[in-house]
DNA sequence: CGGTGGGACGATAGCGTCCCACCGGTGCTCTATT
């Protein structure tokens, strides 16, 4: 039984750090008495700290699996910079030789970083039951829920990892889940919901302000969004469910109101994105126009606005995209622009085009190809592959559909509240509506453009070599932006 | 659902209008060609 003096030792020692920070010890504490936990704290709240401190108490490796290689790349450099060498990351980069060595001697590493896809290759999975490993870990667990069913159901089969590990002890992080999205995770690993220890903070955002513009058309919309951009102090970040409006909509801003704009999605070379990141980390670009791909490991901390200029799938994204800004405690703002129609989009990208069931069971009888299920032949391969039957697979994305029905409903109903956004958003998220404040939404300041007390904005860099101004017409040149939408 | 691009058509020489089909988000890994 490792002691709480045991733990602030390391704490000193490795760490450097006085003390706990709110949630950190309780998590830690369970974790190392065997207890499955997931722990909902807010960003920049000390997440990471809850796995690295309990990897220097514990007999063996721990392993985490993340949704984004960026993201694992981000926590190796920083565990590498606290001087940790036993550090390692498994992705797709990894082959041959390399990969061989790796695996064969994969339990002298404290940390081993992975994708759910990766864990899932039968070499790896083999290396890892030797390791045995002492903790997993699941961090932005609400993949497992928002991503897991219909875009990467390998994250469904940590179920089964955590079997074949004789169910190794699990922490589930995340910034931002509903009770219904924390009872999900809960089941598609395969814990028991009861046996599970939950360390839950608010998530309210008091500095951020919450608002919905309706506007009558896509032409006031348009006017709207400069009107608030040109408006509010940055820097800030414009989503948008689409590439090609987050592109045109970028260069339109950018002719607008003279700001350093980029825009950002996935069909842009992954060079491009990461310089548009690092040039908004260091205040050289003011705004980015981006779809949903923008955002996960995104630490800026003077954000000042969140501007939607379609609806999000739902509020669990809505408060995820939100609550990026204002971490630094100042005054913030989250608009949401809303036209007649508008759901129209979100309710398409959330349809899933189901093949018919005779078709189903002739792919599983090997009668027909994969390629005849169309754009989502993997996903549907992929059950057909695990052993569902067609009636069942074709049963559980009808309830995937009403429930993401439920949820654009959900939006839609924020959107058209009467009452105060902060309450409902927090009922939404099983807590008691929080005290009265003073900027809240605009249901309670109607004006609130005029009289909410935003700090300025921070001057843009402008360091030798680092002209935003040169960097967007040499992207404009190249017409990459455009090319890949 | 709504925006957009292409083609047909009409009325008359360079272009407007209408209709229809199509598209729209998120990332990992592995494998076969350039």
């Amino acid at each position: 039984m490792i002691k709480t003096d045991q733990i602030y030792q390391v704490l000193h020692q490795r760490f450097g750090y006085q003390d706990f920070r709110d949630g950190q010890l309780e998590t830690i504490t369970a974790l190392l008495s065997g207890h499955d936990t997931l722990t909902i704290l807010p960003t920049g709240a000390g997440k990471s700290l809850l796995y690295q401190l309990p990897a220097y108490l514990l007999p063996s490796g721990v392993v985490i699996v993340s949704p984004l290689i960026s993201l694992m790349q981000d926590q190796v450099d920083r565990l590498r910079q606290q001087g940790e060498r036993r550090v390692i990351m498994l992705t797709g980069q990894l082959q041959g030789r390399d990969r061989r060595e790796v695996l064969n001697s994969l339990d002298q590493y404290r940390f081993i970083f992975a994708s759910p896809e990766m864990l899932t290759n039968s070499q790896v999975l083999q290396a890892l039951r030797r390791v045995r490993p002492s903790l997993l870990v699941v961090d932005e667990a609400h993949c497992i829920s928002q991503w897991g069913p219909d875009f990467r159901p390998e994250y469904l089969l940590l179920k089964q990892l955590r079997v074949q590990l004789s169910g190794v002890v699990t922490l589930m992080l995340t910034a931002t889940a509903t009770p219904q999205v924390r009872q999900d995770i809960i089941k598609k690993l395969g814990l028991d919901f009861d046996h599970v220890r939950q360390v839950i903070r608010s998530v309210n955002r008091p500095n951020i302000f919450l608002a919905v513009n309706r506007v009558e058309d896509a032409d006031a919309k348009q006017a709207e969004l400069v009107h608030l951009v040109k408006t509010l102090p940055g820097p800030g970040i414009i989503y948008f469910a689409s590439r090609k409006l987050a592109t045109q909509q970028a260069i339109m801003l950018a002719q607008e109101t003279g700001l350093a704009v980029a825009p950002y999605h996935a069909g842009m070379a992954a060079l491009e994105r990461f310089n548009i990141q690092q040039q908004f980390m260091a205040n050289q670009l003011q705004l980015i126009c981006a779809t949903s791909a923008f955002g996960m490991g995104v630490d800026k901390t003077d954000l000042r606005y969140i501007i939607h200029y379609h609806l999000p799938a739902n509020l669990a994204s809505y408060m995820q995209e939100i609550g990026r800004a204002g971490r630094d405690g100042q005054q913030s703002v989250a608009v949401l622009l809303y036209a007649p129609g508008d759901e129209g989009l979100q309710s398409q990208l959330t349809t899933i085009d189901l093949p018919s069931e005779a078709l189903l069971t002739q792919v599983q009888q090997g009668k027909l190809q994969p390629a005849v299920l169309g754009e989502q032949k993997e996903l549907f391969a992929f059950y057909l592959k695990q052993g569902y039957s067609p009636r069942q697979i074709l049963r559980a994305f009808h309830h995937r559909q009403h429930q993401l029905a439920f949820n654009l409903q959900k939006m839609l109903d924020y959107v058209g509240l009467d009452r105060c956004r902060r309450s409902y958003l927090l009922n939404y998220f099983g807590e008691e509506a929080a005290p009265g404040q003073d900027a809240c939404c605009d249901l309670d300041q109607p004006d609130w453009e005029r009289h909410l007390p935003m700090p300025a904005s921070p001057a843009p860099a402008k360091g030798p070599g680092l002209d935003w101004q040169a960097r967007l017409r040499e992207l404009l040149n190249v017409k990459s932006w455009l090319d890949k939408g």
